[in-house]
DNA sequence: CAAGAAGGCCAAAGCGCTTTGGAAGACTCT
DNA sequence: AGAGTCTTCCAAAGCGCTTTGGCCTTCTTG
């Protein structure tokens, strides 16, 4: 059933028959009930190939995915994802995944773009000065940046985390039980969420006048057995930390697997804070001491994305409004006061 | 650039540099080295749109992403991708997620087939007599499911690993090893690789005369927490088993916890396998015990299923070819004799 | 009441590609 | 030499939708 079919059916033209069902005023009322109700009856659904072909538009959201077999994606991205189908579904927006290889996205995206394949796009795991974010700005496709970049020469739409504020609570909590020895282990630094993090922690320490040690910092992918060693590596120093950071809850289960070989206990010897980005398959509330937590759900942030996408595509949100969200800080029994 | 232009450009009709362009025969090959340098040249690259709207072919495959408030995303899936991805990258395929409410995934997939937004689908987590592949296999659009459905009154092209043969082995190896009392901490028994796996462990249990007690299996999504709280249940009876089998390894994480909380310790109270699907952020030789696994990596059968999919769209595979993979069994640490 | 405005509809021209159905010329074969 | 066969190319017809420009009617308005 096309178009064609339908308004000869109705004894219409395809114009008003499009019209109608497009919303556009110059139909009439009544004209316009027997077209969608007829449209309904016949189950027309207007091809959507044809449609973009004649407007440009596609309904699809697009994402570069980076791959490559030593490319790992983020066990986050599928809690992402589930936020942002959940917007999708109720407003009939696909997901389009395009592969590229990590090393080489810029060409994807000008792919996708020259192509009008997607209708916009967003961008995760943004770094300082990073060059997607410069290259779909220029591209002019619609786009949010999940985190945020940093010195670039322009304004761009994101929304974000408050990394920093979350990481100085965490930190300030920290010495005010008396903590002087602090570490973090966090994500690879060359991403800014990681960057915002080791800022935050660096300031709530300097306003005590304490430093964090350049042998207290890690800065790992986000894997337990990399939370692991950081966490072993810390503790057997002469100056091991009494309390840690850590940037993710995998990394915290590392942590904990440490403490333990070690024969210490948190909080006793090691108090413990992680940021929770809120698995529904691992919950720092279940870990053998609860796990206190800098948490913000990234399924939110998915689903707030997919929402702001829409609104830019159909033109309701405008310019480079840029949304960071409060962290909340969990208190749980990982924390205690520094060991005498 | 389009055709139009560049065919004006080279003095051709639009036919012959399309047709030079797709490799149709019927073109002088020194014209056709023309075009194709002209088109490099000049960057020109078909719109897909109007490819698809004139051909059918999206060179897009999908996915129906199931999804709502109560719905979590596999974290599977994120590996699986991986593998999609790094086969499709190297063949410019896209992979389109649509998101569905997962109570009625049906309509999306009509929606999918009917508008033509993809030239293959494939399809995981079946279950037994699992509509989705009736469903597809009537629509006729190209398919591969990951894992098996049962029970379906027609063949349909799979990619399963051999669940069954796995776990078998699994309690096998626990049956020589003198254990009497095993337990099974499954997934989602509606899923058809759950029922595998259950019918693995009670065909080595029955080879030895043994059986499998109702109050010795579990079924639950695979989350830490259920993974804890089922273990703890098990070992809480008064015939406590004295190995468990589990289906994956976050939930082992919690079995790992429950044992650990009732003062027992592994393998010397109870031996443990648990099923890999080889997460490169949580490594089974990691646990606090290496944990024994039956393995299987996840990421590479993304790759064959993209593999598969390719070649089903261009014809190059047919019918209804099934492919089952076998496991490996990978004993560490966590297995040991019953004790006395 | 004539002129202008507004409402409601249509025919046809795209969007950029593939593909059908030739046609012209070169070549082979009897 | 004429018929038949390739080879190589082209004009034009789709694919199914949106959108431009315009044509009737009917409704204001001075």
């Amino acid at each position: 059933m096309n178009l064609k079919q339908l308004s000869h059916m109705l004894a219409l033209s395809q114009t008003t028959v499009s019209r109608a069902l497009n919303g556009y005023p110059e139909v009439n009322e009544e004209t316009r009930r027997r077209v969608m109700d007829a449209a309904k009856r016949h189950g027309y659904r207007p091809n959507p190939s044809a449609r973009r072909l004649a407007t440009g538009k596609t309904g699809m959201i697009g994402y570069v995915l980076p791959t490559g077999s030593a490319v790992d994606i983020d066990p986050h991205f599928v809690e992402f994802l589930s936020g942002l189908g959940d917007y999708a579904r109720s407003h009939e927006l696909d997901l389009v995944l395009s592969p590229a290889d990590a090393d080489d996205q810029e060409t994807t995206y000008r792919r996708i773009v020259a192509n009008r394949q997607v209708d916009a796009v967003y961008i995760s795991s943004p770094r300082p000065a990073d060059r997607r974010v410069a290259l779909v700005n220029t591209l002019g496709i619609p786009f949010i940046v999940h985190g945020r970049s940093e010195g670039c020469d322009f304004d761009y739409p994101f929304l974000d985390i408050d990394n920093e504020g979350a990481f100085h609570e965490a930190a300030r909590l920290f010495v005010q039980l008396g903590h002087r020895r602090l570490a973090l282990i966090n994500g690879d630094n060359r991403e800014t969420f990681a960057i915002h993090r080791e800022r935050g922690v660096r300031r709530a320490l300097a306003a005590s006048g304490l430093l964090l040690a350049e042998s207290h910092v890690c800065s790992i992918t986000m894997t337990e057995e990399n939370g692991y060693r950081a966490a072993r590596r810390l503790l057997e120093q002469s100056d091991a930390p009494t309390a840690i950071i850590c940037s993710s809850l995998i990394m915290a289960l590392g942590v904990v697997r440490a403490v333990r070989d070690l024969g210490l206990t948190v909080p006793g010897d090691l108090s413990l804070i992680a940021h929770d980005d809120v698995f529904p398959w691992l919950k720092p509330e279940n870990f053998s001491v609860p796990l206190s937590t800098t948490r913000s759900s990234i399924r939110l942030a998915g689903a707030r994305i997919a929402e702001r996408l829409a609104a830019r595509i159909s033109g309701l949100e405008e310019g480079a409004r840029g949304e960071v969200w409060p962290v909340d800080l969990v208190v749980r029994s990982s924390v205690a006061g520094a060991p005498a």
